[in-house]
DNA sequence: CCGATTATGTAGCGATCGCTACAGGAAAGT
DNA sequence: ACTTTCCTGTAGCGATCGCTACATAATCGG
């Protein structure tokens, strides 16, 4: 075996995010994994399998770079509001973005396994929100639900071509 | 000519919305306007021209929507927050919002034609928005911004399976 | 009534899709 | 050494993709 299957997924997580899930046929992801769509079905079984355990690492390596970005907690929820911004909302993230808002369409179309998928993004995003929160926080799990309401509309503002309008959002969270 | 050519396009809105934008081919569309994929190529001049049509009848059709649904100014920003959140959130809007996450998915592939949609769709929401808030709010626009993107973030999570999260935002937004 | 433009059906092109049948080599257990 | 199991390449299947060539019908201006 001259990559593991490990990296296999590893590097067809890549490929997804260079290339969206849309157009992730067999054979462009055997190239990138530097193999055959042969051997891809061989080891995955179909190609449905294949894609659940893609969307599965990277749902894991978003976790790892949420928590690899933990600086400690926020002064305020606006601060914490603002760096978890900052972070989605980068160019770096984009491709991200694209595929999350693909995951999110097929989910909206009753495949359950899309929809594990982002209910578990959601999960991650909340535990990690909730921990970054200043610890005195009266209601830290409500605000992170708040915030993370407000961080979701900004990206799909940012998508839509309209950043002046997430940034005038984000502007007036938490202010006064 | 059996049908118009806007007559075809009404029915391939139709289609687009149960089966979505990533697998509408020629064919299945052409079946849905009751004609073949050689007189779609004939009257369109391509695919792209074809979905570009579709989206641009969506759009308005979306907007003709929203102002049916205009029943006077909301007494708060928060009446007005929870009647378009009862709009977009309800059961008959979730095809809508699949292929709403597929035309922001190809605008942040850099599709331009999609990125034109997506912003003109903003625009018809913020307008509505304002259209729609108390006639003496000091920010109608600003209200309006805070409340699309609360709007869209609560769409999202509710795809993601997570519409208590959704709710619980929701239940504060304009509150304290 | 005739030529020209418009509209439509039939058939098929080359490409790609997910997947499989078949075969052979490598490795490993006995 | 033999057998069995694992791994991998080649070739191809039937389906679908966007699109086109070609022919024919329908319509319409003169």
């Amino acid at each position: 075996m001259v990559l593991t299957k490990d990296a296999m997924v590893q590097a067809m997580v890549g490929h997804v995010l260079q290339h969206g899930l849309a157009d992730a046929s067999l054979r462009p992801l055997a190239r990138a994994a530097g193999t055959s769509d042969r051997m891809l079905i061989y080891h995955f079984g179909s190609k449905q399998d294949l894609i659940a355990e893609i969307l599965t690492a990277l749902g894991t390596m978003y976790g790892d770079t949420l928590h690899a970005q933990m600086t400690g907690r926020a002064a305020t929820r606006k601060a914490c509001l603002d760096q978890l911004a900052a972070i989605s909302r980068s160019a770096q993230m984009r491709p991200a973005m694209r595929v999350w808002m693909q995951i999110l369409a097929a989910a909206a179309a009753g495949e359950t396994a899309y929809l594990r998928v982002g209910d578990r993004i959601v999960g991650q995003l909340l535990g990690w929100i909730a921990a970054h929160l200043p610890a005195d926080d009266p209601d830290a799990q409500g605000a992170a639900q708040t915030i993370l309401v407000t961080i979701e509309g900004a990206i799909v503002l940012d998508l839509a071509g309209r950043s002046d309008v997430a940034d005038a959002a984000l502007a007036k969270a938490f202010a006064q």
